[in-house]
RNA sequence: GCCCCCAUCGUCUAGAGGCCUAGGACACGGCCCUUUCAAGGCCGCGGCAGGGGUUCGAAUCCCCUUGGGGGUACCA
């Protein structure tokens, strides 16, 4: 094992996004492409927002897509705890250390003085940037605010001059301005840490050495977070800021453009190696022509220095695409067991040792682009047709065809069936589809569908007969 | 507004000065296969944002313009 460490911190404040669950992937894959270790680390400073259902639904979807952790809230590790929450008094003690160093200050400002600031700031087209009239107080000030009861919030000190370069290995090094921040909050009054300041202090403690984040973070707490590193005296670790995924109006994809979370997508019958397939086709490709992977082959053709710097939109049908051809990959036990739900939801009465059912889907599974697709498209080997009238000659028809059946000794393989339906042109003097669709819509009721031969090889001589004879009776009795 | 980033077919991308009359994939259109719907096979449509440089030569390097995105919190 190197000693590259990656994490992936999810914010339990929703269910796994698609554009989150992205973010995990390129860094799993640079794990272990790497043989590093991969962190998940669950950030819930914000305790208002975060829940621990979303905890428990965010590891589900990540364990189901494969992207194990090596160390995380849930299996421990050297670093542990890996939730923030419980990680308060570590942060508390860096930011004390910073007071102490006179690298941090405490901040008497009310958030609505604050918000009122901010407010002129816009108006007059200036940069909403904090006024500083906190950082040099007197001890005397200092004290005179305190016995007045208000509880100060700690703000870091800002090098007023100078700029910070931020060495990013996606795109190379960009610079930014120290007068562009401001002393931004480090721990809040009720003396929880903000996010660019517990990240810091984690990411250091857990010796990760690759953030490989989106490019979202890169304008506004890459920076910021240089500074911490910074007035700590800490070596930054290596960062990368993959492009951003867009949805179809450009904006930056999130609820908004609709069901976008991971378990939806598993809901709809999206294979887990489709989704990070695709997923990782956003914004890297391997150089090559290829693009088709399951996890495994990602692993051996991942590579981080591949990954573009452009935003990339997300398209669903392109998705859909290439879950159709892992559908089509999937084996004849595969493909049964995932597709069991599907039927079972839909109530159909499934049996799970129908052999017959289960040579029926693999046999049709390439057809397919989700799952949700298979239940209507085999409706007819779970539901009989409505009964529909026919014609004279029709009748004859389904006669002679009656007739062929009932002299079957058993079941009729795929080939079997398809000669047998080839012969009928024979004995009834007619071109196939002066018969065919008709078989068909005494089978299934339906105009179109899956191959005839597959239809009737599925369901089994006595369910044609069975078929072909409610449709006969049903015209005598007219 | 200010700061930062990005820029090849509608979309995802290959392309790191001559291999490019720009390659692949999705989507789209046509044809074939086929009783039908899918799937599949074949063919096709379609792009280097614009303008200046640099160079014998630029999609590739530089500058400007334009366009798009992101960030501007006691959210993460």
């Amino acid at each position: 094992m190197s000693n590259i460490r990656v994490r992936f911190p999810p914010s339990p404040t929703g269910f796994l996004h698609l554009g989150t669950a992205r973010t995990a992937i390129f860094n799993w894959l640079f794990a272990r492409k790497e043989k590093g270790v991969f962190v998940l680390r669950i950030e819930d400073t914000d305790p208002t927002r975060s829940k621990k259902e979303y905890e428990t639904a965010i590891m589900e979807d990540l364990l189901w897509m494969g992207l194990k952790w090596d160390e995380g809230p849930d299996i421990g590790g050297s670093y542990a705890p890996y939730r923030q929450s419980e990680r308060f008094a570590i942060y508390q003690e860096y930011a004390q250390a910073l007071l102490k160093e006179n690298k941090a200050y405490e901040c008497f400002c009310s958030a609505d003085y604050l918000e009122k600031e901010r407010e002129e700031a816009l108006v007059r087209g200036a940069i909403p940037r904090y006024n500083r009239r906190c950082r040099e107080l007197s001890n005397a000030e200092r004290v005179g605010l305190m016995e007045k009861g208000i509880v100060p919030a700690i703000r870091i000190k800002t090098p007023l001059q100078g700029e910070i370069i931020v060495e990013d290995i996606i795109r190379g090094n960009l610079t930014f301005a120290y007068q562009d921040l401001d002393d931004f909050i480090i721990q809040r009054s009720d003396k929880t840490p903000t996010y660019n300041f517990a990240v810091v202090i984690d990411d250091y403690l857990m010796k990760i050495t690759h953030v490989i984040r989106g490019e979202d973070h890169l304008h506004g707490n890459t920076p910021r977070q240089i500074v911490v590193y910074q007035e700590l005296g800490w070596n930054t670790p290596y960062f990368g800021h993959l492009p951003m995924v867009l949805g179809k109006d450009k904006s930056k994809l999130s609820k908004r453009h609709g069901a976008m979370g991971v378990h939806e997508y598993r809901e709809m019958g999206y294979l887990p190696q489709s989704i990070t397939n695709y997923l990782a086709l956003l914004g890297w490709s391997a150089g090559d022509e290829r693009e088709l992977f399951d996890l495994e082959e990602l692993i051996r053709v991942f590579d981080l220095s591949r990954v573009g710097k452009s935003p990339a939109i997300f398209d669903d049908e392109k998705l859909r695409w290439v879950n159709h051809y892992h559908i089509s990959n999937l084996n004849e036990k595969e493909i049964f067991d995932i597709s069991l739900p599907y039927l079972i939801r839909t109530d159909y009465q499934v049996d799970k040792n129908d052999n017959r059912l289960r040579k029926l889907i693999s046999s049709i599974k390439s057809s397919l682009h989700r799952l949700e697709e298979l239940p209507a498209r085999i409706r007819f080997y779970f539901k009989s047709p409505e009964l529909f009238s026919i014609s004279p000659s029709e009748r004859e028809v389904l006669d002679g065809v009656r007739k062929d059946v009932s002299l079957w000794k058993e079941d009729f393989s795929f080939d079997e069936a398809n000669n047998f339906l080839n012969d009928l042109s024979q004995k009834l003097g007619l071109p196939k589809k002066g018969y065919l669709p008709l078989i068909r819509k005494t089978l299934t009721g339906e105009e179109k569908g899956v191959e005839l031969n597959i239809i009737i090889s599925s369901l089994g001589r006595d369910k044609v007969l069975e078929r072909l004879d409610a449709i006969l009776t049903n015209h005598e009795k007219q």
